[in-house]
DNA sequence: CATGAATGAGAGTTCATTCAT
DNA sequence: CATGAATGAACTCTCATTCAT
């Protein structure tokens, strides 16, 4: 690993960018967020950028390569254990969370084509990415299998829902910036789970009866 | 009414304006459409967007204060007639016609505070502008009271896991621009909709049956 | 004279728009003055300056037009009579006021060749008119004459001194806007008139002696 | 030195931008010097203005800032040698030519607010700039007390009329632009000489007996 | 590979001027 | 002659990108 000679390798600084990147598109937007802004936050120059990423659109592909895996790393390799309304409700706030980075960025690449080919072009090749209810929909068919949630509903659709209304919601909080809103929906997300479960129907095994 | 020397009412120049604007920010984005493309696009010279609007953001205020009014004017006034999944349906394509429009619009203004402070201030003189699923939640209400749906849930929660799965379903197909997804995704509302009065219960009163 | 509807002579409207132009330019200076502000200042539309005037130039060249005989018509017909003293510091205050308007009007025509000529040709036909000291210069040549003020100096080189004093000060107010400066700088004028007639040397006729 | 691709140097373009801005705005005005004109003039693009000074205000400023000092070093540091005369004629001279930069660099800011509020500001750190007649005062009262002067009058009210008096003649001629003037206008300048001195007395030491 | 001054196309905006009414 | 919406050239300033060091 090359080290440079102010202490940080090469690697280093790509990371660093893409962490400024991320940093200032969550709280900026992609319009408001400057190659000098990005660059003076990572702490380098701003010409570096050009030798880690092809041009801005590559570092905002690279942002979104870098969250979307620990987005759809919320949801539990085994889906069998735990209550699934105490486990639908941490993933719910996870989400919460990750959407206010997600939004600005996604938000951001909607007006330009060659950014959205771009980041359809990287997403194809990872499983689930972009599509976000993908890990969902089979969390709820494995718990459909296992009886622990109702099965009078499509695990897709519902799934869909689920993070259809926490998108809607953040997206909603962050054009409106409603002071009243709770910062983490807690209770916004505890209404959603009720209704999807209500929507799946009954479950066959009681809950925590493993 | 005043004629302009170009044939054209000066009437006719705002709402022209507008309906450019309008179309260009659904295309492009709020980023991607100049003054410039706006007013050729309009047929109208740059400066008269500046004898119209205070600047390019209070044009932006004018599209998205055009919009919201015939967005919401999709729901019935009377609710207590027809089926209510039929009218669920229609009001679900029609909101992802509409959405096709909004997402890009309120996408755009993300990232700038003014503009958000300006759709702010503009909404809260009119009722549930802005709150796209407010109108949608009395619908519910309603709906509930009659015994046309069931009332094993809360109205306002359902109305935003419908306007929700929506609203991120035009998003997320606005952003990768799949070309084998439905234009008006019918399918897709329809299985929405099927959940949605699966989680509100059981109702009282047989649908048609009026 | 031709009444129009609104109860206003067309000779009024020039007369108004010169008046609100002169009253703009001093406080703004020539840049920062706009057909559109003239015209509103005057109560007239914007189109109809150009009914008025050729083009704008010609607007600032009849303004220059009108402030500069009331600028020359403080000095008397008639030098014989009064204490020189005190009607030097009567002019001199004088002088002050209407340098307030005239320095913007004529800082504003420098960089621009074409006012300047229109000025130059404007003036030429005019006597003293653009050459401030010259009427001083004549009452100066007279008062020395009579006696009333020493002859030890040129009366033009006392003139320019006096005027030239007086630009200064006012153009250097306008420029830095102490606040401490007296608004009329009465005891400053004082100062200059007792050195000019210290410059003009002894009088040979007592002053009040007549 | 860091040479750039162009084969200048960095510290030569902020000069070079001051130089050209200094010389564009003598000949046509602060108001008609467009950021473009000035990059021309100094053989840089347009954005390069925009590295070296904050806006078009900075530059003006540095400008304003680049020729004060140079004005003022007019004066000798010790006033003690040489013929008053002679010396205040060469001093009059000297400003007769900085004053054909400095008054339409003022003139452009008179309408501007901000400019002037900036300009105020970075003369207060500096002794006697923006008080032309500071400096001249002080070799005055040296001149005086030297009795190489006469002391019948403020020296500061000498240093007034005759920093004013040009100020005057070169506005004036600025705004008429009559081509009979003398260029350096020395004809002038000695008659005011003589006022001045005049005006201050009959010196109680021969001139030129040291 | 890091740097950051230089670049210039293009953005939003202003405003003197025109002309159909 | 009065009006004021329409006009578009020209302005200041931004910012992704380049490249000599």
């Amino acid at each position: 690993m090359l080290t440079q000679r102010n202490g940080h390798t090469t690697e280093d600084k790509r990371e660093r960018l893409i962490e400024a990147a991320r940093r200032l598109m969550a709280e900026r937007g992609v319009a408001g967020c400057t190659t000098k802004e990005i660059a003076k936050a990572a702490g380098v120059a701003e010409g570096t950028i050009y030798n880690q990423f092809r041009d801005k659109s590559d570092l905002y592909l690279s942002v979104a390569a870098a969250i979307m895996p620990e987005f759809l790393r919320r949801l539990p390799d085994e889906p069998g254990h735990g209550d699934p309304r105490t486990l639908l409700v941490k993933v719910g706030t996870d989400t919460i969370k990750a959407m206010q980075e997600l939004i600005p960025l996604f938000s951001g690449m909607l007006g330009e084509p060659e950014l959205r080919a771009g980041v359809r072009e990287r997403w194809r090749s990872e499983r689930n990415v972009g599509k976000p209810h993908g890990g969902l929909t089979e969390y709820l068919l494995a718990a459909q299998a296992a009886g622990r949630i109702g099965d009078g509903a499509d695990p897709s659709v519902l799934a869909r829902m689920f993070i259809g209304s926490i998108f809607h919601h953040v997206f909603m909080r962050l054009l409106i910036n409603e002071p009243g809103l709770e910062p983490t929906g807690r209770k916004f997300v505890e209404s959603v789970v009720d209704a999807v479960l209500a929507a799946a129907g009954p479950a066959k095994v009681k809950a925590g009866a493993e």
